[in-house]
DNA sequence: TCTGGGGTCCTAGGACCC
DNA sequence: TCTGGGGTCCTAGGACCC
């Protein structure tokens, strides 16, 4: 018997909880997000309007588009309810994000297709959302299929169908293969999944890299087969800020810096975590990005070394700074102490000791 | 009003240790 | 004095995803 994964994606997430929790929304172009799209319905889309999109240029391209704010809560419910029906089908659930999942169905005793046709029924009637579910024997298959489902769709890729599926296929619409790596791809003239799988891999890894290039290559000849996997923990907690363009003070730059470690240590505290390395990011008036780190000595989740830290990261940047700009200022907190095999487990929350001041 | 906010993983060089 | 591998940790940057 073959594996038998299903890929379940909520259609527009945002913008559908938006659309089933006010009925005049129903069949009208909507955005979530206040300056900038964060999801937009498919009536949006007919419009060109694409996530990352500044909602003023939406505005533009579409004159009825309706701007609502996010509703944080409401997502958070929804997605419980969603996941509560994923998990009805499958002890093997892999969360790809608040709306997605991997499932292996394989032991479930029923044809894939008939499965993702009730897994959709269910979260049309119990969560009022729009599901797409892609089929496959493979999670990179099944991913992609999902993709080709939507919108509110179900796409299955029948194991005898996986290379007609894949090969014709842009290699941009692989995933894992973003803008720059389909930029090396088609400067070598490779344009499909079919063509790169005929390079090689020696060649795929010198173009691209060494893992890169290999996961191309295993894709691109469906000889990648990684398991589902339930979720490993968190790596890291991070937030950031963009700013106004023009010039900063130095007073404003640190409010900003005390404000994000106090965002991101509340949420440590409450998942009882701590970090050893702060990262501040910067986003420059060009758009280009530096990063400065640090390693403390200790694990912490206390927000007052953290801001300290990164406020002589800030300092160690300000010529950068002064020279190009700044408009964004972020904070991560990563090397994360313990087990992270579950947010759940209470982690001793290592104290800063004399040896380390 | 061109470009938000939250993540993951990989690469490459240098320091340091055995 | 010169030389080797192998391993880990740290820093900075890049690519990608939702």
């Amino acid at each position: 018997m073959h594996p038998v994964i299903l890929h379940a994606d909520v259609d527009a997430f945002y913008a559908s909880v938006a659309q089933r929790d006010d009925a005049a929304l129903r069949g009208r172009p909507v955005i979530v997000g206040s300056w900038v799209v964060m999801a937009a319905s498919y009536e949006a889309r007919a419009y060109g309007v694409r996530g990352g999109m500044p909602t003023a240029r939406a505005r533009q391209q579409c004159r009825d588009v309706v701007v609502v704010d996010p509703c944080w809560p409401a997502y958070v419910e929804s997605s419980k309810t969603v996941f509560e029906i994923f998990e009805r089908f499958s002890d093997v659930v892999e969360p790809g994000s608040m709306e997605e999942a991997f499932l292996d169905v394989t032991d479930a005793g029923a044809p894939g297709r008939d499965i993702a046709a009730e897994l959709r029924r269910l979260v049309r009637q119990e969560a009022g959302l729009p599901l797409s579910v892609g089929v496959a024997r493979t999670k990179v298959l099944a991913k992609m299929a999902s993709r080709s489902a939507k919108p509110d769709g179900l796409y299955v890729v029948p194991p005898e169908g996986e290379i007609a599926f894949l090969h014709p296929l842009p290699v941009e619409r692989l995933w894992g293969v973003g803008p720059a790596t389909a930029g090396k791809l088609h400067a070598r003239g490779l344009r499909t999944v079919g063509q790169a799988a005929a390079l090689g891999e020696a060649d795929l890894t010198a173009l691209l890299g060494k893992a890169a290039g290999r996961y191309v290559h295993a894709i691109a000849t469906n000889r990648e087969h990684r398991p589902v996997q339930r979720r490993r923990g968190r790596r890291s907690f991070g937030a950031q800020r963009a700013l106004r363009r023009g010039p900063r003070s130095s007073a404003e730059l640190d409010a900003a810096l005390t404000d994000l470690a106090e965002r991101v240590t509340s949420r440590m505290q409450r998942k009882r975590r701590a970090g050893r390395t702060v990262i501040l990011r910067l986003r420059f008036s060009d758009y280009t990005r530096a990063s400065r780190s640090c390693t403390l000595g200790w694990a912490t989740s206390d927000a007052r070394p953290i801001a300290a830290a990164s406020r002589e990261l800030l300092n160690a940047a300000m010529p950068l700074i002064e020279q190009r700009g700044i408009t964004l200022v972020g904070l991560t907190v990563t090397n994360l102490a313990g087990s992270s095999d579950s947010e759940q487990l209470a982690l001793p929350v290592f104290e800063e000791t004399e040896a380390d001041r």
